[in-house]
DNA sequence: AATAGTTTTGCAAATGTTTTCATAAATTTC
DNA sequence: GAAATTTATGAAAACATTTGCAAAACTATT
């Protein structure tokens, strides 16, 4: 096939090639049907020759979408975004989209950055993590007025629409199953809240949840641990190592829940009998755990999914100011957690 | 800041309110010695004020670098993926480049299709996962003269530099440390392997070294079960209700695993005493398992950096026509195997 | 067969940059 | 202080495309 195969494969060698003019092929691609039929194939033919392919980048700066949509995550591999993200970049990838992906490591400054990067790129859109940003985040955004959809927390009155779940209400929603369970002596494991808002209102909310009901939790029940299973593996064994246990212990997320298993079964302690131990996210596998994980879904594809084609739709539709989605955390009662 | 909110601003909005020329704005970014101190001060400031952003697609069509490298993976949602993915994302990083990713789903007409939208994006690299790809992937990027890495395996004669894990000899670690233990009442657990050179190599792999040490593992003992806990879970535990157990159970990796670990544990049977469980991978998490999984550990972390930094260095330096790396499987012994 | 109407195509300008070449400004040398 | 260098800047062409406008090529109508 490919003879010519050194030439320059632009769109003036098509034309060459099919005998025709450059806004000629560039029709063929972009409103194939001014064409006469013959003309169309005599280009189809052309194409194949010279084996051409399209040069978005000549056709961005002639203000036509890139295609591009810049997807800013904390991290990749977090099973939780690596969910969100799979689920958006199929969404897109059916309206012709592809992603620009990057991570930030909780650091805002490189947010920033990155951002900045993406704007560079001209694309389409832009979907970030969590809700709250650094000023300059939202200010870069509004002056260059690309569409942007907030993934992962929902709130009311976001700045941009918010796809994702309501943290706090995740954070009530497992307070308020363990305590009615009974258990009053409630240890807390949370994950570092620093640039982190969704780890921030699970706190807040658990915390204040359990405090209403009467129930405080001493300091030293009040642990944190970074998101790894090792991690608080290692520091729930310190707890339980300490005289008194707890009859529940409340985790800022599955992993950490996790991490909590393994250290009440090295410690020799039951779940559910000796110690409840619950979680947020459902991640992948919370399920299958022996006992299973008793949490609250927080639903990682319909939010990565449904964030997609809200942007999708801003983008291909700029007057339509669209709304955010509630995506509802729910509880999941499973075998860890009982009766005191 | 930002006063003339509503300009265009483009390199020549810059140019004019820096009292210059565009030629001299262009090389305050590309050639800032070039330029006088006050000069460029004085740009630096009517960047700042214009709000200019640089438009990469518009240099993008003089030949220069796009900053962008295509990176085509299964899904992105396998913790294994996700960790390459990673690391590989911030070892470009480090060199200017976001990459643009995307998910075939073991697909491999839609691996074509993406592979050309991102040779439309102009994408200055590629990175694939897996050896083996339709020859018309293969056509299509030495016809683009596209720096190209294949991710994951390792291949001493691949067409492009490979760098990942040599699949067959993880294989052959595992089935030779259960080996090793005696056991010689075997069932194995494969991922499906259409269209995934891995799982092809691990399963081959094992099945050979088995069958040289004399040990044959019967048809019903030969198990598949797609990548997730769960189903892993069922086919194990329908295993273990037949008669006679194996003394060891080798799956193609630690989801599968893991999944056969939670089997194991329902069916009222002990790890390792009542049946030893390996996988491949050593996924995030595999070491603080109950007991802790038995394993062969594939570099994700390492793969994913060095595919990147080798890929950089390609893309900077056309000349050179790297090699490929084997990032070497290791054997992690733990607890979830023991001698019959 | 001429006219009017429609469909198809080409020309040239426009897009936002970079780069070559030439010129102007600053600096050094005598 | 003029000449010779060196350094800094601008004008215009180039990059790969799209698009408005006008001309050319068809069809249909009489």
């Amino acid at each position: 096939m490919t003879d010519k195969s050194r030439k320059k494969a632009d769109i003036i060698a098509v034309a060459k090639a099919a005998r025709v003019s450059a806004a000629t092929v560039s029709r063929y691609f972009n409103h194939p049907d001014l064409l006469k039929a013959t003309t169309r194939r005599r280009i189809e033919n052309a194409v194949q020759k010279v084996g051409y392919i399209r040069n978005r980048a000549a056709q961005t700066i002639h203000g036509i979408r890139s295609g591009t949509i810049g997807v800013l995550v904390p991290t990749i591999d977090h099973t939780i975004f690596a969910e969100v993200v799979q689920a958006f970049s199929d969404a897109v990838a059916e309206e012709g989209f592809t992603i620009l992906l990057a991570s930030h490591g909780y650091d805002q400054q490189r947010e920033y950055t990155i951002l900045r990067k993406f704007l560079e790129h001209r694309v389409d859109g832009i979907a970030l993590t969590g809700l709250d940003h650094d000023a300059a985040v939202f200010q870069l955004i509004d002056r260059q007025e690309v569409p942007t959809v907030l993934m992962w927390n929902y709130s009311e009155g976001s700045p941009h629409p918010s796809v994702g779940a309501d943290n706090e209400l995740a954070g009530r929603l497992i307070s308020d199953h363990v305590l009615s369970l009974g258990h009053r002596r409630i240890a807390c494991l949370f994950a570092p809240s620093e640039g982190n808002d969704r780890a921030k209102a699970r706190r807040r909310a658990i915390l204040d949840m359990l405090h209403a009901a009467g129930v405080t939790v001493p300091e030293p029940w009040q642990l944190t641990s970074v998101y790894s299973i090792a991690a608080s593996k290692a520091k729930v064994a310190d707890l339980l190592e300490g005289g008194t246990a707890p009859t529940a212990l409340i985790c800022g997320n599955d992993i950490l829940a996790t991490g909590a298993m393994y250290a009440a079964a090295k410690a020799g302690l039951r779940v559910p009998e000796d110690i409840s131990i619950v979680g947020i996210g459902d991640f992948k596998g919370s399920s299958e755990f022996e006992p299973g994980l008793t949490t609250v879904r927080l639903p990682a594809r319909s939010i990565g999914r449904i964030a997609g084609t809200t942007l999708a739709r801003a983008i291909k539709d700029p007057q339509a100011r669209p709304g955010g989605t509630h995506c509802a955390p729910e509880l999941i009662p499973r075998a860890s957690s009982a009766p005191v």
